[in-house]
DNA sequence: CTAAGATTCAAACGAACGTTTAATTGACCA
DNA sequence: TGGTCAATTAAACGTTCGTTTGAATCTTAG
């Protein structure tokens, strides 16, 4: 009498209709509690299907957590370097500016935010939250994950800023990651911030095309260096140079 | 044999040391595991004392941690307002420039990160984390006791800003708190981009100096408008304008 | 010195956790 | 139609959790 309506026959083509009512609910409970926070007992309940389900189709539950982190970010990753990929192609011999790659970034990001079907705005914030998650498993399932996508497009800002030296770059990535998984993860966290029109939530991809400017400038800022307000900070800190 | 050297005499000044060793280790472990995957068996065996010291003394696990996180953050907010208010009166009648301002929010905390005895960069990471937490009673927390200080900054960014639509620079403001905690939290999360020199871990210290220029041309950066990479994302999302 | 109060202690509480087991059901093919 | 294997189910496993209890111990004031 409930969900029983699903024949998709075989079972060796994709995901099970539990597997997927799994998935589907474990990405919204986690997404809204965390991980550990986030018990096997409430989420089978939630999608309707036995507690051994988990178990017996996952493993075990951090086994699940990286099953609904890969269903997305997969996919996600593959369309940003094949945009990155064209863009490039497209901009030979000459290198890409720093918007360019940004785009490529941001747009796959973007286009699954817009498509509920894949887990639209919630998926992106579960990514964020994960990202500041000190789970081990979770850090090193991340890095794993990104490593290759990074590097690429660590290596696409690097040929953008030839001038910029590599460990500058690699902070600066590093500050546009923070900002980004930060901003996608806040579902309440901006009105800290914004007093005015506390309901008015932008999409996240309203959200987006704030940060990019922001974030654009931010890497071609200045190198730090010797300015009168860093002689003031040191004077402040009671230090001398 | 131990630690009972100290007989700091009236149990109504300051916190018992039974107290400060509570909170003292949890810092460290809040830090290091998350509050969730922090037990308080684990807690009082590290710390040194019963079980039940920290029911008796704190309350629940959740006042424990409000505890640990005020001990740090008033003193370093306090601080922060006082240094903006000196430099405003400084400067008067002119506006502040938005490098000063940056400058009365991190100098606080470069001095609690250099100063082992007030946590150091330990506390620091540990609010980058606290920041990211999906619990609710943290994020209220949170809100309430940064609100007075985010205020205040956001009034000055304001003055130093007038060309500044109000709510751009609350999402500016949104992103400077997101880069700042993810950077703040990372213990290892650099080595995600930085493959080089991963041994080579940069003090919080010259950390917030490499995010202080990144930040502060953030802050900067142009209106998002309507230019031909915003045209050329519009044409990959497969939309019209 | 002694009564009173603050603190520490070992022990136990009930609840919730992730995971496993063994039996049962269902679908498919020979 | 009967046999095979994947999937589901209810129940229980042992562990760990935050918190509470009541007695023991220490500190302090009268």
């Amino acid at each position: 009498m409930d969900a029983k309506v699903i024949p998709i026959g075989a079972n060796r083509s994709g995901p099970t209709a539990t597997q997927a009512r799994i998935l589907d609910t474990a990405e919204a409970l986690f997404m809204e509690h965390g991980f550990e926070a986030t018990s096997l007992r409430s989420l089978t309940a939630a999608a309707g299907v036995n507690l051994a389900a988990v178990n017996y189709h996952f493993g075990t539950k951090e086994e699940l957590f990286e099953a609904v982190l890969t269903r997305r970010l997969d996919p996600m990753n593959q369309e940003r370097i094949e945009l990155l990929d064209r863009l490039e192609h497209k901009a030979a011999p000459d290198a890409l500016t720093c918007e360019r790659i940004l785009m490529a970034l941001f747009v796959p990001a973007l286009r699954l935010a817009r498509d509920p079907a894949r887990g639209g705005n919630n998926f992106l914030r579960l990514l964020g939250r994960a990202y500041a998650d000190p789970a081990p498993f979770i850090r090193q399932f991340l890095s794993e994950q990104y490593a290759v996508t990074i590097a690429r497009f660590k290596a696409a800002f690097g040929r953008a800023l030839p001038h910029l030296p590599k460990k500058e770059l690699s902070w600066r990535l590093h500050f546009i990651m923070g900002a980004l998984s930060y901003t996608l993860a806040g579902t309440d966290a901006h009105k800290i911030i914004s007093e005015l029109s506390p309901r008015e939530t932008d999409s996240d991809e309203i959200l987006l095309r704030r940060l990019a400017p922001f974030l654009l400038a931010g890497l071609n800022a200045p190198l730090p260096e010797l300015s009168q307000v860093t002689r003031e900070v040191d004077s402040a800190l009671g230090r001398k140079r």
